[in-house]
RNA sequence: CGGGGCGUGGCGCAGCGGUAGCGCACGUGCUUUGGGAGCACGAGGUUGCGGGUUCGAAUCCCGCCGCCCCGACCA
């Protein structure tokens, strides 16, 4: 785990304050490292929110006492509900939780501080297990002769609708257009060509972090934007089963992605010829389901085979002295992910967010009226923050205390709730009367008393059983909403009327594809690696299936 | 690209011929603070742009521009 966000010095002035509040993922302390936030200004004239809401009304929830039962009372009033317009909700929280604006770009989006945070230890997670498997970052160029994209027939035919071309530059026209790289696997192999002379020079293992631009004609925060910022893994092998294992092993990185830091459980499969990538041999990805039952395609790995080395005739001579064309693989992971962590866990609230790449993971809400209580209450606070930078296992715990004087307690609730903080720890004056506090979950707002010595220990195991139980609430959902169809009228009832995944037959003609495409609006989203054998016949034509494909709605 | 809608302080809106107002947010002060506090005072707008009609245009007419929503591509 990084190391913590530290919290507000109590010491610092009230502009201070207010300063470092409205910046959350910024570190006050000298101790940490500052995170480089560039504050991004959404330009005049940009259109903020052409969806928004009236301004919540302040519904003053009455008064409870600490230790009460779980709260059922709905405290974020500013956010359109799930059920009542998901699309609305969505867009809610992305901007009223500031981790994404638009920008004067059409289709492009500013990342806020608090959604970079969010983005970079999912980022981090992900580079750490990259790099573990053997591969090592890169940089190739942005732009892309458009001789290089012509080659793979293809690749050109797929992305040209998606592609941004650069004519003029210096003043003047250019010889030849240059395309804004919709991904890089045509100049990568344009590049390569020159390192790969002998087996001994395979596998070449590369990862690159960076931006690409595909012309989108509508546009979500995160989840489709017409920029958005991603990872390109592309690898050279010697033999295909080479590259097939790498297809595979890659796609199980973003499966333990999803699994084990963002609490999402995905379906891992093969796509079919119509959903595959351009250029490719066989396309992998891994499905999230979302809390409105839609799938989202959270992560791509592609087997291109020969096709990129041989149209950039890159060949090696292999021990067998035969010259080759070796095999490629190229697997990649976006900003997007960000989406489908908001869109897996959020609520009528706002975000919930796993622990493991929450941007804080407690905040402490001090609580005092008088001056004296202030200063009580700021001694447990500092004892608090020691022990969770320096836990019994040796983690920090990324923890922020809000010491703003100028909003009450009740307004820091909601404000970090909207946040998707995950433990919120209260401590008030009768708190350290008693040598406690009091600790919230905001999945489920169970609120319990715990005493400030055990807090080292309590926080780190709460924070675990937490990540636990996001993961199991996403698996429920998920095994809730998803159903076995076996005749096309059901099918569509399903999909019409419930929605969520539908497991169903189908005999691999395109032809039954599309029509339950254009009929339904349902995809094949994957054809699933673990689908038990399970022999029927097509939905549509009657042909036999020996298992059944993952259908849904999707993003 | 076809259909629909909208451009008025930072945001959300009202005003629909007589020279611009409300809520939120913002600033100052006082009282508050264990679930989005209250009051008072204050600051902030060449009404998207250009033309026309009129004594007079945010308002009516014409033309641009921009944005949003709905239908064919994609991580």
């Amino acid at each position: 785990m990084r190391a913590a966000l530290v919290a507000d010095p109590p010491a610092a002035t009230s502009a201070d304050r207010r300063r470092w509040a409205a910046r959350p993922g910024s570190c006050s302390s000298g101790a940490a490292t500052a995170l480089p936030f560039p504050v991004m200004v959404g330009a005049p004239g940009a259109t903020i929110g052409a969806r928004g809401r009236p301004a919540g009304k302040r519904t003053r929830a009455s008064q409870r006492p600490v230790g009460g039962h779980v709260s059922q009372e709905r405290f974020v009033t500013s956010i359109t509900r799930q059920s009542e317009d998901f699309s609305a909700w969505y867009t809610d929280v992305v901007r009223k939780a500031e981790l994404a604006d638009y920008s004067p770009v059409r289709g492009c989006m500013v990342i806020r501080p608090y959604g970079y945070a969010l983005w970079e230890h999912t980022r981090d997670a992900l580079d750490g297990m990259i790099k573990e498997t053997g591969h090592s970052n890169v940089y190739f160029p942005l732009f892309i002769p458009k001789s290089l994209l012509d080659k793979e027939a293809e690749h050109v035919e797929g992305f040209n609708p998606q592609v941004a071309w650069v004519t003029h530059a210096g003043g003047k026209e250019l010889d030849e257009p240059l395309a804004v790289r919709p991904t890089s696997e045509a100049i990568i192999a344009a590049t390569v060509r020159d390192w790969i002379h002998s087996y001994r020079d395979l596998p070449l293992l590369m990862n690159l972090w960076n931006n690409v631009v595909r012309w989108e004609m509508r546009t979500r925060l995160f989840l489709r934007t017409t920029e958005f910022l991603w990872q390109e893994g592309h690898t050279f092998h010697a033999t295909e089963q080479e590259a097939l294992e790498e297809t595979d092993r890659m796609l199980d990185v973003y499966r333990r992605l999803c699994d084990e830091w963002l609490a999402i459980p995905v379906t891992s499969g093969r796509k079919t010829e119509s959903e595959k990538f351009p250029g490719a041999v066989t396309t992998l990805a891994i499905e999230a389901m979302m809390r409105d039952r839609r799938a989202l395609q959270s992560g791509t790995s592609h087997h291109l085979g020969q096709n990129f080395t041989r149209a950039e005739g890159i060949e090696f001579l292999d021990r067998d002295n035969l010259r080759k064309n070796p095999w490629g693989t190229s697997w990649g992971l976006s900003t997007r992910i960000v989406g489908a962590t908001i869109m897996a866990h959020g609520d009528d609230d706002g975000l919930v967010l796993p622990p493991r790449v929450a941007p804080y993971q407690v905040v402490v809400v001090p609580i005092w009226r008088r001056e004296e209580d202030r200063v009580a209450v700021a001694g447990a606070v500092e004892t608090v923050l020691a022990a969770l930078r320096s836990t019994p296992d040796g983690r920090a715990v990324r923890v922020h205390v809000d010491w703003r004087d100028d909003v009450s307690p009740g307004f820091k609730y909601s404000h970090w709730e909207l946040r998707g903080v995950p433990l919120r720890i209260e401590i008030g004056p009768r708190d350290v009367a008693a040598g406690q506090a009091v600790v919230v979950r905001r999945v489920d707002r169970v609120k319990e008393a715990a005493p400030l010595a055990a807090l080292p220990a309590e926080i780190p195991a709460r924070l675990e059983r937490y990540q636990a139980d996001l993961f199991e609430r996403a698996a429920r959902f998920r095994a809730a909403n998803t159903h076995a169809a076996d005749d096309y009228d059901t099918f569509r009832r399903v999909i019409e009327e419930e929605g969520g995944f539908v497991m169903a037959h189908w005999c691999g003609a395109a032809a039954c594809e599309k029509r339950i495409n254009e009929e339904t609006g349902a995809t094949i989203r994957v054809i699933p690696f673990d689908a038990p054998a399970d022999p029927g016949r097509c939905l549509i034509d009657g042909g036999a299936a020996t298992d059944r494909v993952l259908f849904a709605r999707a993003y």
